[in-house]
DNA sequence: CACAAGTATGCTGCATACAGAATTTTGTTT
DNA sequence: AAACAAAATTCTGTATGCAGCATACTTGTG
């Protein structure tokens, strides 16, 4: 129970199924992803390979790959002969990418209220316990990685492996926006109040209640950021 | 306005601003794109790099950033040392993209009913009629091009970027199933009577009609090509 | 002193080369 | 003859090298 506790919070281990050998290239993916969401790299910031490659210990090609990679995740933006740079998003870009998450969680939420076990849903709601308990503290950094977990739990919950998918390539663009958006103590409260009645509709099924809640929230994470932009 | 009817045709053409070079990997991710839609690499098949390459006359590098690329667009997957194989869809991969996409065209819908000008709404009248003059003449791939052509008008007429390329991602990878899901008569007179509920929709600007019809539609789409799989 | 043209440097795009892993083939043993 | 083991071949993963283009710098001229 614990550790399934603990799958709900890990991204994508996919630890399941035979031992596979991490390649040069998804590390790469991996660190750069990192480096643009904590954002040591910068929006706008030129990419050179091989600066790059020295500093992170690898030759080209790998790099370049990882490279392509992130640029089909929408992370980067390359014009050909000049390299790859860091994309910088515009407020309507974040507005835009918010509105399609609203609706791609709310229909997460309408189809976990259909197919999520009741074990799974009591995850969930261990979950969001411990992200009250957070609240209590005031304790901010792992306040946002449960309430990440919880949105991605009830992505997973929905059973749906393309909605999985495209909810996560979204999500990723906008990390670090989320990561920088610092909400007042009022507004806080409001979200906590959002996911208080996020998990009772998960609770009761009650699939249009939790769509609802979910789109309105994601509406409502945009005053949020908006001005972090 | 003959030009720009012909823009909504064209899928990524993107003539507009400074001429950039076309580079050899965007050349190979487009061109193994169409050999999957096409069946021409079937699911299952190993793409071997170097007699892959060899095929279409490059070398191994631009190749694997290509391949690096599909494998992020979810036509292709990766295990590592064992080389790229053309990803198989399950029924429920399909029937779960299918829904996706059904959530995604509808909140285009509003969202086109919304935003889109006068003249842009015409412009789909047009894409509508002349394909309408296709399913006259029984002609089907035309009438499926034009089909293809008015459900990414209704996206881009939404003016939102990121809810283009996420569908335009889900859309590709069920390309190919599509392109086999042969109708019958009946069914495809169905599709042909949502068209019009679409338009009729769209030209009232009746956002949560479109919307409705758009998502039902997709359902459908569902019930036509379960056989094909 | 300012602007333009030419040159020079450096970076990207692609090809090739090399090392390690996986698979296949072949030989030997039961 | 079948099964297992070992060697050889083939393929992936990574590094390096070379050509072409972009940009920056320098130099010459108005």
């Amino acid at each position: 129970m614990a550790s399934e506790g603990a799958a709900l919070l890990v991204d994508d281990l996919d630890s399941r199924g035979p031992i596979v050998r991490p390649t040069l290239h998804d590390a790469i993916v991996a660190r750069v992803r990192d480096m643009i969401i904590e954002g040591e790299l910068t929006p706008g910031t030129r990419l050179h390979e091989g600066n790059l490659g020295k500093m992170l210990g690898v030759s080209r090609t790998p790099l370049r790959e990882a490279l392509k990679f992130l640029v089909s995740e929408g992370l980067l933006e390359l014009s050909p002969g000049r390299g790859a740079v860091v994309r910088q998003f515009s407020a309507k870009d974040v507005r835009d990418s918010l509105i399609v998450l609203g609706n791609l969680e709310g229909l997460a939420g309408r189809l976990a209220c259909e197919h999520a076990s009741d074990a799974e849903i009591r995850e969930v709601r261990q979950l969001h316990d411990r992200m009250m308990d957070m609240y209590e503290k005031r304790d901010r950094l792992p306040y946002f990685k449960l309430n990440q977990s919880i949105h991605s739990a009830i992505l997973r919950l929905s059973k749906n492996e393309a909605l999985v998918s495209v909810h996560s390539v979204l999500q990723a663009r906008l990390k670090r926006i989320r990561y920088i958006g610092n909400e007042g103590p009022e507004k806080w409260a409001g979200a906590v109040a959002d996911h208080i009645e996020m998990i009772e509709a998960l609770e009761a099924r009650d699939a249009d209640r939790l769509s609802k809640i979910l789109t309105a929230h994601m509406e409502k994470t945009w005053e949020r950021v908006r001005n972090a932009i």
